[in-house]
DNA sequence: CTTCAGATGCTCT
DNA sequence: GAGCATCTGAAGA
């Protein structure tokens, strides 16, 4: 079942643990891109300092955390990399949840020619493949030609389980959720030491 | 396992 | 012009 508009018009922090085991789907051309979310970040511009929009700062790169929730804010870094973000709470509270790691599903090839073009140059490596934002992106087709994207749409969106899109159905398994410390954010202050990173463990 | 440098270009001041 | 919600390969412990 796909997630609708109520699950990310909700606390940032929240949805962001209940992301973890979400399955993430584009659709592209003729093919069916998924990944198991299994590491996020929560970011809330009221009073986060890591957020771009902290303090209720709005840009063209901004505004579409401004905007309603379940939406695409995808963003460009490094010089090379894209970074997703899930739009949350509501309209004119600019807060997200950033997609940092995943594991992938149905058709891997697909995923793997997206990371490591035909493997010519780059071997197909199965560690460490989807454990990054931006190796997330690149394996999942996204740039910012889907910045602001509708996530209740047909083309890139959340569900419950794969299963409905003819995909193998993974038996669910319980997982616990840990907590910790947000990533590459030196320059925070405070917020540094915000809780607010999610990752998803079975063992 | 760890640290480290380099790549590379958009975004905001 | 400075900084960046990153990744990779190389080198060391």
């Amino acid at each position: 079942m796909k997630l609708a508009r109520s699950f990310y018009d909700r606390d940032t922090v929240t949805v962001a643990r209940e992301l973890l085991g979400k399955y993430l789907v584009h659709r592209v051309n003729d093919e069916t891109l998924c990944v198991r979310l299994t590491e996020t970040e929560a970011y809330v511009g009221r009073m986060d300092k890591a957020c771009h929009a902290y303090n209720y700062r709005r840009t063209e790169r901004t505004s579409v955390m401004f905007g309603p929730p379940g939406h695409a804010y995808i963003y460009f870094i490094y010089g090379m990399y894209h970074c997703l973000n899930i739009v949350t709470e509501a309209v004119g509270e600019p807060s997200a949840v950033l997609l940092r790691g995943a594991s992938p599903v149905g058709d891997e090839a697909a995923l793997f020619r997206r990371r490591y073009g035909s493997g010519d140059r780059t071997p197909y490596r199965r560690k460490n493949f989807l454990n990054g934002p931006g190796k997330l992106t690149l394996a999942m087709g996204l740039t910012r030609a889907q910045n602001g994207l509708d996530l209740c749409g047909d083309t890139l969106f959340l569900c419950d389980d794969p299963a409905d899109l003819g995909l193998p159905s993974v038996p669910p398994r319980p997982f616990r959720i840990e907590t910790g410390k947000r990533i590459g954010i030196d320059y925070a202050e405070e917020a540094i030491d915000f809780p607010w990173r999610f990752t998803l463990r079975e063992d």
